[in-house]
Order: C-alpha cells, then structure tokens, then sequence
DNA sequence: CCTTTATAGTTGTATGTTCAACTATATTAT
DNA sequence: ATAATATAGTTGAACATACAACTATAAAGG
C-alpha cells in the first residue's frame, strides 16, 4: 500500500463512519452531524463556537447554524460570556444531556464494531501514528 | 489515547483534509469533491456509478449529480454500457486528463505534508492497521 | 416464458453547506 | 485616547446533499 492509498483510506473509512453514525442519529433529529456538536458540547461545557470548530474541523458558519438548532431543540444554550462579549459559551441542557446519553452509546456501539479487528496493541499504536499526523491547531 | 479519542482523531483528520484539498480544487472548479470522484474514474477507466459510489462511500444521488456537473464540464462522459443497458460506465475526456494532472499533484502534495511527520516503517504500519478496520464492500 | 424481485441510475424536494460580507466586540499601535 | 486591526459570531445567497420515490433494465423463480 503506497502513501496515497493510505490518505484515501482515511477519507473513506470516516465517510463510511460519518454517514452511519448519522444514519442512526437521526432516530434523534440528530444527524447532519449534530450529534457530533452535541457530544463536544457536554465534555467540554462551556466552550466557545470558534474554538469548537477549529477543535473538529468544521466551518464556523456551518456551526453556526447547526448550533441554531440545537438551541431550537433545547439542547443547548448559548450564553454570552460576560467577562468578554464576543465570545458564546455553549451548554448543554438536562435535555441535552439525556440525548448526549444515546447518541454516545450509538457513536461506541460504532466504534466498538470498526475497531473489533484490532488488537489492544494495534489500536495503541494506529493511535499514535493518528496523533502524529492530525491537524496541529 | 482511548478508543474513541482514535476514532474521532479519524474524523477530525478527514475534515480537515476535505475542506483543504476541496479549496485548492476549487481553483479548477473542482470543489464539492468532485475532484475525488474525476481521480477515480480517470484510474479506473470505464468503472460503473454505483461501483464507485460504493468504492469511496458517498450516497449515489449525490455522485449522479455531480457527476452530471463533470459532464457538463466535458470532463467524463457516460456511456451505456452495451452488454447491459442497466449501467453507465464512466470515462474521462482529454480534458478531464488534463485537469486530472492539476488535481493529483495537489492530492500528492497534501498527501506529502501530512504524512511527513511519519518513517516509512510508520507509514507501512498505518496502512496495514486502517486497512483492517476499513469498509468490507 | 412471464411474473416477481433486484439492481442501476435519475429526479423532486426539503434541508444543509459554505463563501463573502457583515456586525459587534476586543486588542494593538500610534 | 483613539484609530487601526483582529477576532467571534451571524446572515444572504448560491449551490450541494440525501432521502424517498421513481424509471429502466436485468436476473431469478415458478
């Protein structure tokens, strides 16, 4: 296997995974990768938009209005961060929360099925080499 | 690293490839993946949509129109395949050689920077462990 | 055969995505 | 201080995506 089909592999497989995930979410109302959003939000509570997009990778505005919804949903709220008012803090609500339950236990059943091939040693070590070439900022 | 820290790491790197590449396509019109899916056909020669839509994994309605774009653009053509009228098999024009050219490089060179930070001994073993948990069809 | 079922591809439609441009706030430089 | 610049977030508009439902062709079953 050469370097290229390496990269491809990559965009291939979280195609796959991403249209599956979705798939199973939108049980929830929470595809479009809105339960992608929703999971960030309750690790992190509290952070902002930007700083969220540039973690995942997504468009600002995309985000933006995927957040909408999710507000709309009363899933989260966005609240001004009132020691500098440029920034929206995002929370989930109880809610939320509940969804966040059954979308994580969707994205692990996921998970625990593409990863089955590998070894406790193997996973160690695709996430090392993971790390070593994902996005620096 | 957990499991799912890996396979999030895996989405992550795969956005933020997407959305690069797809600007620098963007230059030749090529953006919204249709740059992908023009390198495919160009490699694989007659292939049929649906085989490709499973190939790289994107929803077939999505490739039929695209594709339709390519087209448009005088960058394939589809030709019904004669022995079987239920398919339409895809080839590249000239033109779409050309640009083929363009939009490989730039592939490659993404492809370069971001696996630089991995020996050839890293790079085999990535591709030995994202071909295990890889999509089966 | 010929009816039933399966597969390839397209289209209608509702919704999502993303670029450019914008507002609002904060930071930096003079 | 205030003008210039930078950053966070939103919005308009053009276009893409993906589900459901469709047509067309072929394959399978009786």
């Amino acid at each position: 296997m050469d370097n290229t089909q390496l990269f491809r592999l990559i965009g291939t497989i979280s195609r796959q995974a991403t249209s599956e995930v979705n798939r199973s979410a939108s049980v929830y109302g929470l595809d479009n990768n809105l339960f992608l959003y929703l999971i960030r939000i309750v690790e992190q509570d509290g952070i902002s938009q930007v700083a969220l997009a540039n973690q995942i990778k997504v468009d600002k505005t995309t985000l933006s209005r995927a957040l909408t919804k999710l507000t709309t949903a009363q899933l989260i709220v966005k609240r001004t961060n009132p020691k500098n008012k440029k920034f929206k803090q995002l929370y989930a609500t109880a809610k939320g929360q509940t969804y966040y339950n059954k979308v994580y236990q969707m994205e692990q059943d996921y998970i625990e099925a593409v990863l089955k091939p590998l070894q406790p040693n193997e996973k160690a070590m695709l996430g090392q080499l993971l790390t070593k070439i994902s996005p620096s900022e």
